[in-house]
DNA sequence: TTTGTCCTTAAGATTAATTTAAGTTTGCTA
DNA sequence: TAGCAAACTTAAATTAATCTTAAGGACAAA
């Protein structure tokens, strides 16, 4: 899934969108209103976090014009402040949940499951096909019953193959949710992923659909 | 479904391009308003996608141009600027959708799928003739339950044949569907397609109309 | 600092798809 | 029915996409 997050405390937000990385999302940070409002314009994200203390426009406002463009986009909220109006007006305006800071990351992580889940991205936090069983909360695969560790991205591009079974997974989505923007990789970095899963799944799992990408078939 | 684009910005216009191939369109891209109305005139292409902010005309009057011509022929248009303006005028002079740039390609196919859909070129999931089956959301296709694997060019031309199973498809519109303009192939590459997948399928699943093109029986 | 894991690059190997070209068959028409 | 054009088949040549491997760098844990 591919956030974006809207924060303007440097520290707060570095520190979370590593977090976030290491649990396999990809995460666009940006600190501005302005900002936000031309990224998820393009619609080039999943679910938007967004802190309502913002420098240059209201958070509020924010949320209000975002709802505008894509009602149905989740977005989760953060505020400082424990007024409960914010909040309130928060929801009233749209946002899918809050969180008061400060808060613990595997809140935050374990709230963004539940959207994942809603949104039908994920069906649920267990996926299996076939032999192969993917739990998202823990981050752990297993063929037939017998734990096998992924790294970091191989589990991001299994999950994504996962959730679409029986779809095609395009190249430029993986990359997509591989990584965020910059980092986006010249060479053939996502075949040798794929190569390197393979070696750790049933043969035939993934599915080379030629010219297009990637696939997996429906359990 | 053969689509049109119509974007004077190289970059933008050959990613496009190459990222709308790859999801199985034909697409044939051009850069003027004049060269738009020339080739839309000919009636050689199922939707458009029109740059509204184009060197030569304005991209408004290429659509509603383009609207007198062909009233029911779907237009997408992408504008850079986020004046509210251009886009009511746009879908008063008859768009059928905007993306305001700069959008994520994924949410371009997402609506040239809608408007697929709408059209009834619609490939809406399962098409089925027989005891042959094609999925086109995992691209897969089988005869009586067993998946056959065919290539892309085979596949693209099963398709266009069974969505107008029934009806004959002249070797131009096949051709059409398979290539965009300035890679024309000059020998008999149609014929040797057609061949390759009549080895895949049944006995006489697909009927030679001689001097006019090919066709499979409805269902 | 050292160690090990993970990731990206790059290059070469491998596989598959596509086109070309040539020879063959088929069906129509005069 | 002979002749012609269209369509078919095959195989070789070409082009493209993908796979694999290994080397080197970044990073984090020990």
């Amino acid at each position: 899934m591919r956030l974006l997050l809207v924060e303007d405390d440097i520290a707060l937000r570095d520190g979370l969108q590593q977090a976030l990385t290491g649990q396999g999302f990809a995460v666009n940070a940006i600190s501005t209103g302005q900002q936000a409002l031309a990224v998820a314009r393009a619609g080039d994200c999943d679910t938007v976090i967004l802190d309502l203390g913002l420098p240059d426009i209201d958070g509020l406002s924010v949320l209000k014009q975002l709802r505008q463009k894509w009602p149905r986009m989740p977005v989760l909220i953060l505020t400082a402040r424990d007024g409960i109006e914010d909040r309130i007006k928060g929801l009233d305006y749209g946002a899918d949940d809050y969180l008061v800071k400060p808060f613990a990351a595997p809140e935050l992580f374990a709230r963004l499951r539940v959207i994942e889940r809603r949104l039908g991205t994920a069906s649920s936090h267990l996926i299996r096909c076939g032999e192969v069983e993917l739990d998202s909360t823990s981050m752990q695969v297993s063929v037939a019953d017998n734990t096998v560790s992924l790294s970091r991205r191989e589990y991001v591009l299994l999950k994504e193959l996962m959730e679409s079974a029986g779809r095609i997974k395009t190249r430029e989505q993986l990359e997509a949710s591989l990584y965020s923007w910059g980092e986006e990789v010249a060479s053939n970095a996502l075949e040798v992923h794929i190569s390197n899963l393979r070696k750790k799944l049933p043969t035939d799992f993934i599915r080379t659909v030629r010219g297009v990408g990637y696939s997996i078939s429906r359990p």
